[in-house]
DNA sequence: GAGTGGTCTAGACCACGTT
DNA sequence: ACGTGGTCTAGACCACTCC
């Protein structure tokens, strides 16, 4: 029952009250909360007010209700550790990107396909490349799924001057990748830096990448300079926070 | 006005709507949109359906709400970047943490407060620290605030063994802060790793760190080795991710 | 068919900010 | 005083799942 005169929010009050016993165990991973009709009477108010209630843990990825069969503490999803920091020569060599190697690694038939377009530097990708603003690019969308479904999306872009009549401009880019063929046409890779952010995905990464209510993505920029500073490529990509974690390596000096 | 016979929920149409005016331009951020029974009009629904619209836009970050002004189209925020990988021993000795630059550079007067305590191992723990569970821990809980108001949250475990009788269970750790203790002590810094993930917040940390619906917060879980690669110190931070970039940066070889 | 969540209505009153 | 969002009700009907 909610209090009536505490000034909280009846909904607010049931929302702490679900919280604290989905935290205490009472409701354990997996388990069913009692139905939306059967709260109205435990707590005496509206369902409207207990459907808001349950809204907010699920806005919180607390909660995941299915349609028809009831409302479900979210099990804890099993995070996949990727460690960054470690694209040397070698390690391109031998994977063809992290990303297909951890499918590899669980298990699942890993596949990717590309799609090559042009287009202009906006603002963001002209400070990253060092181009002027409007520059032409070469982009390389890459989706990538594992046993057929979409788990990340990464964007590639370089300085157009850098591909023009490469095999970069190709869907294929032959053995040993786009780094590859960067390094045969004179462009060692000296260092990569990597901005990570988070926010919530969009409608449309939301359905592509089969996220739950309530789970934000990370967003991953990786820059690849030249040994001489100049930036060579810029990477975007996206993954579901509930499915990723990155991990970051280097000396103390 | 919705389409009554698409089979798309009429919230959903309305989310949309608004999602591709503001998308467009047509409300810019920072703007007002029109009020929830203006729309009741436009779009030909009840107002708890125009609420439920605004509701999702909410919870993807992409408008706030104030009580009795309107609701307004989130301008972006300044993300504040923030370059990892970069404590060496002499930064280390320089800045007094990351994070307390930082809020100089802005222009803020940083404070932290720090409480001491102890507590047994947790798995997860355990597995960063490689002791076992339940071994005693030393605890620094780190309270970082800019001007006042809360900015970031720190929680540092040490293993006990490594820090009995020694400044690091003091409040004031003295000049250079916790790792010059440790190096005296015997401990010189080997490497750091970081684990980066992002989740929703928990509403304790929402109003802690004053986050608006639809931020989600980025966690950092810092481990420091010493040169034999033994786990020294484990450092759990949890950033606002509206306000915060990460960047990694590593040599391509 | 019975039970579940999903959508929607037409109101009501409250709390807040502005004028 | 007025307009704004915030909360809440008591229903209704639909869509889905499971028996």
């Amino acid at each position: 029952m909610v209090n009536r005169k505490s000034g909280v929010p009846a909904f607010r009050q049931v929302a702490t009250d679900l919280r604290e016993k989905i935290a205490a165990g009472q409701y354990a991973p997996g388990d069913q909360l009692p139905s939306e009709r059967e709260m109205v009477e435990t707590y005496g108010v509206s369902r409207p007010t207990i459907r808001e209630a349950v809204d907010m843990l699920r806005a919180e990825g607390l909660v995941t209700s299915e349609h028809g069969r009831g409302v479900f503490v979210r099990p804890p999803a099993s995070i996949q550790r990727i460690a960054r920091s470690r694209l040397s020569r070698e390690a391109r060599g031998r994977n063809r990107g992290a990303f297909l190697a951890d499918a590899a690694a669980r298990g699942f038939t890993p596949s990717t396909s590309v799609k090559i377009r042009f287009e202009e530097a906006d603002s963001r990708t002209a400070t990253h490349l060092a181009v002027s603003e409007g520059a032409e690019l070469t982009v390389r969308d890459r989706v990538m799924r594992a046993d057929g479904l979409v788990v990340q999306i990464a964007v590639s872009r370089l300085p157009r001057e850098l591909t023009r009549d490469t095999a970069i401009e190709q869907v294929d880019t032959g053995k040993g990748g786009a780094y590859a063929r960067r390094e045969e046409a004179g462009h060692t890779l000296g260092s990569f830096i990597e901005h990570v952010g988070a926010r919530m995905p969009t409608p449309d990464e939301a359905s592509l990448l089969q996220l739950a209510d309530g789970v934000p993505v990370m967003t991953v920029t990786r820059v690849a300079y030249g040994e001489d500073g100049t930036p060579l490529e810029m990477n975007d990509m996206v993954l579901a926070a509930d499915r990723y974690e990155l991990s970051y390596e280097w000396p103390a000096d």
